[in-house]
DNA sequence: GGTAGTAAACACG
DNA sequence: CGTGTTTACTACC
């Protein structure tokens, strides 16, 4: 709010902001427009989300309403619900509460999901526990969420985080530009509730890859990795392993940190060999959900955050090449793609952000393989980019803004692109 | 009367 | 102390 709402911009120090704060806290608790989702990496802080369902226009669940709210069955579930004196709770917790239970269920969330039925929650909650915590906590709801949504209703899932003495505020931002595709990376060793600059940058490279490619590759042709997008894109299409999204919500068995690029698959499970008209959305909503959460979401430069970790990120996003297992799983996962393809992925992973430009440069242009049909994909791609760019509109515009990457001193240059001596051989 | 904003009390970790 | 919940008060439409 300080950062981006001029209005609390001299509002920040603890003074002034005690009446604000306040009053968004109270309106959030209020309101069954908000649902909060617990997030145990944070300790006591807790993600604020719109509730998909809209909520009640009217107050939020109380007590006494939260039975009558069928339609939100946004249930109190604070434990600590019934601390208030005596006399004021006259009537204990209901038992149609589920105590114990941060996380309120809205009907037909997670239905998506063939068995994490019960608890959508607990599909990301567990994470928390892992290394990705913050992020893979933040993000699940999202995710949950929006798979849950139809491709008409991209219900916007604004989320404030409280944690921000976890989490440092650019960082903060940079997860809510990448709202939804935090699962990206959730495995990533490297991530760690203190590491969450590095992950922020991380899940923000991972973001680029997934939601931007399409749009960017169309909007920015100038690029030298355009293989690599295509090479993505196809890895995405053509992949479908639900068990591999199983997997990632699976705290006991993280994925492979490569998946990152990948896991977007995850998020269309009934995809077969396209890209699914719902993970297109699902990616628009991200893009659109990512300017919803920030007043100036692309306008900082995450790269400004990025900088420090850079070095660090860029090996995360092509692990593919470094852990054997990694690249079993990879080449598994892209059966459908042939290995070539996938080395393809490799090498251009760290500048997923750049366009999938009909003329390859530098890279492994000729190391795409000639069963690899590019028209095809881009055939794809020029779908999900106008369903993008639809959604992008219907939101108020695109707003992609890859500028902070190009610069990254971090990539490979234009020159060296065809190299590749940074490339794990 | 409904809604919204604010202040405050209170509980919890 | 930060967070979350709840109540009370006030103002506005």
């Amino acid at each position: 709010m300080v950062r981006s709402v001029p209005y609390f911009k001299d509002k920040g120090d603890s003074n002034s902001s005690a009446g604000w704060k306040n009053s968004i806290r109270h309106n959030l608790s209020l309101h069954s427009k908000f649902v909060k989702v617990h997030n145990e990496a944070t300790g006591k802080s807790s993600w604020w989300m719109l509730n998909p369902e809209g909520g009640k226009s009217g107050k939020a669940p109380r007590r006494r309403a939260a039975s009558m709210d069928n339609s939100s069955k946004l249930v109190k579930v604070r434990g600590k619900a019934s601390r208030k004196k005596p006399p004021l709770q006259s009537a204990p917790e209901s038992s149609a509460d589920s105590p114990g239970s941060q996380f309120p269920k809205w009907p037909g969330s997670p239905s998506s999901r063939s068995n994490e039925d019960s608890d959508v929650w607990n599909t990301f909650r567990p994470r928390t526990s892992s290394n990705a915590s913050t992020i893979s906590a933040r993000l699940s709801p999202i995710l949950t969420e929006q798979d849950d949504l139809h491709d008409e209703e991209l219900l916007p899932s604004l989320m404030y985080s409280s944690a921000s003495s976890n989490v440092p505020p650019t960082v903060t931002e940079e997860l809510e530009l990448i709202d939804g595709l935090n699962l990206m990376s959730p495995s990533s060793s490297v991530l760690s509730t203190q590491q969450s600059a590095s992950s922020g940058q991380i899940q923000r490279d991972s973001s680029f890859s997934l939601q931007s490619p399409n749009a960017a590759g169309q909007t920015f042709g100038n690029s030298l990795f355009n293989p690599v997008d295509i090479s993505l894109q196809s890895s995405v299409s053509h992949f479908s392993a639900p068990q591999t999204l199983e997997s990632l919500l699976t705290p006991s068995s993280p994925p492979p940190r490569d998946v990152m690029m990948t896991q977007v698959d995850p998020v269309l499970p009934q995809t077969g060999n396209r890209m699914s008209s719902r993970t297109l959305l699902l990616l628009g909503g991200q893009a659109a959900q990512s300017k919803m959460s920030s007043g100036n979401p692309r306008g900082k430069p995450a790269e400004q955050q990025a900088e420090p970790v850079g070095a660090s990120v860029l090996p995360s996003t092509l692990p593919i090449v470094t852990s054997p297992q990694n690249t079993a799983s990879i080449t598994s996962l892209k059966a459908p793609v042939s290995a070539t393809t996938a080395q393809s992925v490799q090498l251009g992973s760290p500048v997923l952000l750049s366009s999938a430009s009909p003329a390859p440069l530098g890279l492994n242009q000729d190391r795409l393989p000639t069963d690899l049909d590019i028209d095809m994909y881009m055939e794809n791609l020029e779908c999900d980019m106008d369903y993008i760019i639809n959604s992008e509109l219907m939101d108020g515009g695109l707003d992609f803004n890859f500028e902070p990457i190009l610069p990254t001193p971090s990539y490979p240059s234009t020159s060296q692109a065809s190299n590749h001596t940074w490339v794990p051989s």
